[in-house]
Formats: structure tokens, C-alpha cells, sequence
DNA sequence: TTGAAAGCGGTACCAC
DNA sequence: GTGGTACCGCTTTCAA
């Protein structure tokens, strides 16, 4: 690999090097003759700006990461996307650091990269999120930050119970409270809910808000009807056969997510035919609960939206914004399938109208 | 952000800007007195290297770009996962670009990348691969690679039909052999073929293979049962309707991947009952096809290793080794389930031993 | 074993 | 408008 530089560059337009950097940066104040004969010899020579070379002085690296539990769910790599588009139309390269949701080892990597000098991080919690331990390191993130000898740090996905970083997440509660509802407001009178770990901080917000409605509706709240269970489509099988197990009875069932409602179908299909005797609702509007047998009625949730709006706080804070963490709060609304409704088969593109 | 650097750690320590870079490089030559008082000075200004200067000399970003058509795909992104681990492994970072499988898209981003200075690509071609204009642009890619004056390229999941380029792939032919096959075996008569786009060049290959397939048992090839569709649930749905209404007659069917499979499934429940009677095979393994109704058959294809291959032999072209292109082909091996069994279900979790 | 100093490829300030 | 040059932070000769 033989670059050509700006050294050459400027010798073969016979110019200095100062007015190889004017043109490569547009500045005005270059004559159209020599502007010309740079253009001509950056042509001959095929070069292009080192951009190692050229954020050297300015101490900026334009990459910022992402760090998330997987790549494996589309929830969140549309956030992904959100995130990415941001970037790329600010010439900064995000670069995505999949933790498999372990505390630790998303402890390793915000370490590392510190000294990757990125500009910057969102960061999408793991099954941790919520126990004291979580808290204590994202504390030390944001006291660190204001030490004003870190880098900059946004949570998505996740409340930040110390208030001390930005985050932006859904509106988990009124999600909740809507699925809820939901159920109850087709005759269901024992919703179950199949939670997150408990040690995500969103299992508490959640399971408030569902406990809320089913007040708000009249009903007792039947604590045997929460259950936990990891994020994915295997958690939420597991799950729902324990509850079966233990003779549960129950006529509709919300679900953290889309993935633990499929895996939950699933095994309501497997035990006979009480599939089609609960209604489900899942959350986050995934493509996967549209192709189930019922299709699931879930909550989409703004993903685009929260990724971008992740990267721009960030970037508010990477370019010196200083001020109260803020939270930002975006709405899901709800999509009404064959897991709710006794009624036929929908056209599968007529729901892909997210 | 107030960073300390190497001279700032010198002063400190008491010693010249050459002992601390020996200090951070591990080299030998330095006393444990000095050493001591270096790695002291580190602690104390939390000194971390700055990677941007430090690879300014060697013109080396250690960081290399994978190009590819979708991240929400979870057969691409274990692709990912087997690329990233061998790059965090050996502190390189990789860049994730999302194409949307778009033939301009794709050489825009690579052009850019070439600005951008990394140290290689592994492309991982959207639909129009197979295509002229595509070879052409494949061609300027390795043609230029030969002048050495741009960045490795390895492709993956796909054929470089100019052979000019490092490329690993599934063993396309066999699989899609065994999958014609194997519904053939369970006395499928009419084997329908839903493939990818026609300029993908796995159009023809996998074609190829499902046609041999079917003469091998005896048949005869009836080419109105092959339909192209997109890579995706809808696609796969849409391609089905069609078939549907063009009124042909099938009883097995092989999908270009288990998304297309899964919407064509859908399609023949919605066309009443057909579902039962069509036996499906999907291609690729990824968690969705288990959790349909039935659970799909499906060839499953070794993605981490694709992934990790893909990023050797990049590697290895980074690093200087010169020679032929390689082509890598993997096998995949097949996991029957539902669709092509006529049995009762299989407990979901012993379905994920992949 | 140590330190001085010349780059690496740019940017940006300063003089002309 | 233009060119000279002192950095940016680190690596790597080369002498001492």
C-alpha cells in the first residue's frame, strides 16, 4: 500500500503544502489557478486525506460506540440503524460492541474503550440494569464525566435511576398499562405477565404499570401470575412451561417482549390448544410476531427513532453541551392481531405498516 | 475532556518521552527502577496511549469494514459475530456498513472506505451480485488490489466469478442437493424452488443443484415451479401468492432461506390448509424457522464460521501474504423438523442445539 | 540502559 | 493569495 501524501501532492502541483490543505478544506482564499493544478494532481495521484493524520491535532476520532447485550435481535438493530444513519450523516463512524448482556463484561469494554479515545457512548444495558452493583458503575460513569475527564455517555433502552447520564427509552409504563388493559377490555380476567430478569430495572417499571390497570379495571392483582424470564424467544418457552407446570390459570398474557411472547406461544401451542384460549400481547413490533400462527399483538415500539435520538443527545454532549442529564421519553403504540382477535387470518403486507 | 499525554507521564516520572513509549511497548531495555516510576506516572495521570497517534507512523488503522446488506438478519449478524470476535482478539475494530444490498450503495460506501483509510473489507454482496456491472465492479476492486495501491477485499457468501478475490461461502450446491432431495426421499413428487433474485449469482448455482436433484431421483425438472423472491418474510410471502394464484400445483418446496420460507408458509395457511400438504425446507438455521407453525426444516448453515474465516483471510491479505485468490466453502448440515416430518411437536428446546 | 530528535501526514497560525 | 513552520502524540532510529 504505497499513499501518496500531501507532500507529493503539493510538489506536483508545484504549490506549498499549506495550499494543498486550503483546497482539500475549501477554503476561499485560493487562487482558481492553483486550485486547479491541486485538483489535477490529487487526481494523478490518487490521493486522498489520511484520516488518522488528519484528527491527530483535533483529538477527535468521529467514531462513537454502541454498546448492546446482541446483534441477534432486530429490536435492536433498528435501533442500530437509527443510531448509524445519525452518524454517517455526520461523517462519524459508530462502531457497535456486543456485550451478550453481561455486566461485566459491558464493564470491559466502556474500559477499553476509554482508551480507544471514541468520542463517545450509547449504551444499551444488559439483564442487569437495576441491581445496586449496575447503578454503582454507571455512577462511576457519570462521576467521571464530570471530572470532565471522560467520555461522554448515554443509556438507551434503560432508566438511569441516579438521573446522573441522558437515556432514552420508551414509555414503558403507559405500554404496559395499554397491554394491560388491553386484554382486560376484551373480557380477559386473569392476565399473567411474563417479565424481564429482575434484575432489569425495567421488570419493576413494567410490572407497576400492569399491576395498575388490572386495578384500575376492577380486579385483584394475583402476584402467582408474574414470572420472569430472559429476553428471548428459549426464555420465554421455559417460562410459560413453568407456569404451566404449576397449574396456572390465566386468559391473556403480556409479555416483556415480542420474543418471549413467541417462545410462550409456543409452548401454550405445545401443552394443547390453550394457545388459542390466551390472548397474547407482546412489545417491542418486531417482524417475527407477525409470521406466528396467531400473529401477536404487540406494542411497536419507536426503535428508528430511539436510536437516533440516542446518537443526537450524544452528540449534544460530545460537542460540549453541559446541563442536567436529560430523559427522553417516546411513545409505542399498538398493533392488534390475531393473538387478541378470534377473527381470520390478516393479510400478511397489509401488516407491515410499521 | 483533558487527556495527559507521553509527555506529560515523562515529565512526571522523570524520565525522557523514548523510556515511557518502551514502558508502554513492553519493551525489554528499560531498568525496573525507571519502570516502576513510569508505570507510577501512568496510574497517576491516568495516562492512556492515544491510538490515533500511535498508528499514524504505520499508516495502520487496525480497523477493517464489513459490508453488508441488512443487520436485521440474524443469519447475518452471526456472520458478524465470528468476524468480530477474531477482530477484538487481535485489537482490531470492526465497522459494520449496512448496504440495503444496494449494487451503488455498495460501491459508495466502498469508495468511501477507501478514503477512510481502512485496513481491509469483507463485502458481503446484496442482490445484484452475479450481475455484469457487479462482476465489472468486482473487478476494479481486485484489479486495483493487484496495483497495491488499495485495501484487501475478501468476499463473503457469494462466488467471485472473475476469481480475483478470497471468498468464502456455503457449500451452496450440496445443500441445496440435499435439500431437493430430502423431499424427495419423503415422497415428494413436485418440488417447487423459491430462489433469490435472478442477479444474484446463488440464483443459479442453488438452481442448478435443486435441478440435478431432481433429475437424479428420476424427475423431471418442471421450470415453472421455480419463482425468485426477495431475501425476506415478505418476499418469501408474496412469491407464494403469486405461485398461488398462478395456480400451480407442488407438494415440496425448497426456500433461497428460512425468512422466505416462513412467508411462504404463511401464504399457503392463508390459501386454507395448504400448509399441511406442501412439505417446506428452508436454508440457514436461524431461530425464527422453530418457532413456526409447523417448525421448518432447514439446512443449517455455519455462520460464526463464515464470519471468522472470512476475517482470516482478510487478515492474512492485510498482513502481506500474496498469491491466488482462495474460495472456502463450508458445509451445512441439515436439522428436519415439522414441515417435512408429519409428527407431533418437538419440544422447542431440544431444537436449539444448533 | 537512556535520551535527543527526526519523522508520520496533516492543520492552522503567522508572515509576506 | 501564498508559503513557511510549529505543532498534534507517538514510534523509532541513532548516539551517548
Amino acid at each position: 500500500m504505497n499513499r501518496s501524501n500531501i507532500k507529493n501532492v503539493a510538489e506536483i502541483a508545484q504549490v506549498s503544502i499549506s495550499t494543498v490543505s486550503r483546497v482539500l478544506n475549501n477554503s476561499a482564499n485560493v487562487s482558481d489557478e492553483l486550485r486547479s493544478r491541486v485538483y489535477k494532481a490529487i487526481e494523478e495521484t490518487k490521493y486522498s486525506v489520511n484520516p488518522i493524520a488528519s484528527t491527530l491535532k483535533s483529538a477527535r476520532r468521529n467514531q462513537i460506540a454502541i454498546v448492546l447485550p446482541s446483534l441477534r435481535q432486530t429490536y435492536y438493530t433498528d435501533i442500530i440503524k437509527g443510531l448509524s444513519d445519525y452518524c454517517y450523516e455526520r461523517q462519524v463512524t459508530p462502531v457497535i460492541l456486543e456485550s451478550g448482556g453481561e455486566p461485566e463484561k459491558e464493564q470491559k469494554i466502556i474500559e477499553n474503550l476509554e482508551k480507544q479515545w471514541v468520542d463517545g457512548i450509547v449504551l444499551i444495558p444488559g439483564k442487569n440494569a437495576g441491581t445496586p452493583g449496575y447503578l454503582e458503575f454507571i455512577d462511576s460513569l457519570s462521576q467521571l464525566k464530570k471530572q470532565d475527564s471522560r467520555i461522554p455517555v448515554v443509556l438507551a433502552e434503560c432508566t438511569d435511576l441516579s438521573s446522573h447520564l441522558d437515556c432514552v427509552r420508551v414509555d414503558y409504563e403507559k405500554a404496559f398499562y395499554q397491554m394491560t388493559y388491553h386484554l382486560l377490555e376484551i373480557g380477559r380476567r386473569r392476565v399473567a405477565y411474563l417479565s424481564c430478569p429482575e434484575s432489569s430495572s425495567l421488570h419493576e417499571i413494567c410490572r407497576e404499570a400492569y399491576r395498575r390497570a388490572v386495578r384500575d379495571y376492577g380486579y385483584q392483582v394475583d402476584d402467582a401470575l408474574t414470572r420472569c424470564s430472559e429476553y428471548t424467544i428459549l426464555g420465554g418457552y421455559q417460562a410459560m412451561n413453568e407456569m404451566l407446570a404449576d397449574g396456572l390459570e390465566f386468559d391473556g398474557l403480556i409479555c416483556v417482549n415480542d420474543q418471549v411472547a413467541s417462545g410462550a406461544l409456543h409452548a401454550l401451542k405445545e401443552s394443547g390448544g390453550r394457545g388459542e384460549k390466551v390472548a397474547i400481547v407482546g412489545f417491542g413490533g418486531v417482524a417475527m410476531s407477525i409470521i406466528t400462527t396467531p400473529s401477536i399483538t404487540t406494542m411497536i415500539a419507536p426503535r428508528y427513532k430511539l436510536g437516533s435520538e440516542a446518537a443526537r443527545l450524544l452528540f449534544e454532549r460530545i460537542n460540549g453541551a453541559s446541563g442536567d442529564a436529560r430523559e427522553l421519553i417516546l411513545s409505542s403504540h399498538m398493533a392488534i392481531r390475531e393473538s387478541t382477535l378470534r377473527t381470520a387470518f390478516k393479510r400478511l403486507d397489509t401488516m407491515f405498516e410499521e
